[in-house]
DNA sequence: ATATCTGCAAAGACTTTGCATGAGA
DNA sequence: TCTCATGCAAAGTCTTTGCAGATAT
């Protein structure tokens, strides 16, 4: 549920430093932050929740971490449309996720799940391998809709 | 393949209406380019392809018929993760839609693939149905990686 | 006639970049 | 010490909005 990807809770400054990036304030902080909450953050999320913390902080600062993290594959990025991009704990797999999200498009709120047709996408994805010869790094399956809660409100407002 | 998705290769004229919208030339053009064009084209992609035949046509009006036109729900929207918007034309069922994209993350491609395990994710979805509450509008798959021509590109560049 | 639509330009939201200073190894 | 990282501010990219004139019905 959480750790820190593939590398383990601790061998993340081991990894940084091998592929020759500095452990500093800034990216302990980020990896800290996901590492304890659940979340899908924004890159602006990262930034208000490590405000307090760390006076100072600039966004671009976030913004080139979150970049720096993800190229490392300790972070995953995913757009759910509403124009920002958001970012989570990768999973311990070296392979792509193994999980979808569950995305309301009116109040924003996402859950994970994780994929129970994981062989049925694993064959799709060696078909894909075959037909197209593409190397496929990672997916991303998501349900769009209404959550309960807005649901409801919806239907008191009419329409 | 091709047609004006849930009504019908006429009928979007009287959809339009129906709904209090005017038949104007930037949205005849635009729902025309669409219903030729196979692609996924972002809103630049379309004020680009209708300059030279519809002079003075301004991006902002692309920008506002491409959300009418998803409203009415004949086009459907999707993130790649480059940042910008891609439409596509609506298919013709009722659900959501039944197809997945397989994204190049070098050059951009996206090619287009009909859902063969369509019972499953059928299936899936009427749990999260159950379970979460959850309204379900439309659902998105992706696969994305590298094609043949950007896998023999990045080896012939070393890496 | 009149409510909708358009073009233009300006503003907005999110993200990236340049540069001098500061910090890690 | 020497390179990489940071903060600040400016710029970049994609998208939305305000408004007066044009258009569809």
């Amino acid at each position: 549920m959480s750790g820190y990807g593939r590398v383990g809770p601790r061998g993340w400054r081991r990894h940084l430093r091998g592929c020759g990036y500095r452990i500093t304030k800034p990216r302990e902080a980020i990896l800290e932050l996901f590492s304890q909450s659940s979340g899908h953050l924004s890159a602006e999320d990262v930034y208000l929740r490590l405000a307090r913390s760390h006076p100072g902080l600039s966004l671009a600062t976030v913004y080139r971490n979150l970049d720096v993290l993800r190229e490392l594959r300790f972070l995953e990025r995913y757009h759910f449309g509403d124009g920002k991009a958001r970012y989570e704990l990768a999973p311990q797999s070296t392979g792509p996720s193994t999980h979808y999200h569950l995305v309301c498009t009116a109040c924003g709120k996402v859950i994970d799940r994780e994929i129970g047709t994981n062989d049925v996408l694993a064959q799709l994805e060696a078909e894909l391998k075959n037909e197209y010869g593409f190397d496929i790094r990672s997916r991303s399956v998501e349900f769009m809709g209404l959550c309960p809660d807005c649901i409801r409100a919806s239907r008191h407002e009419g329409s």
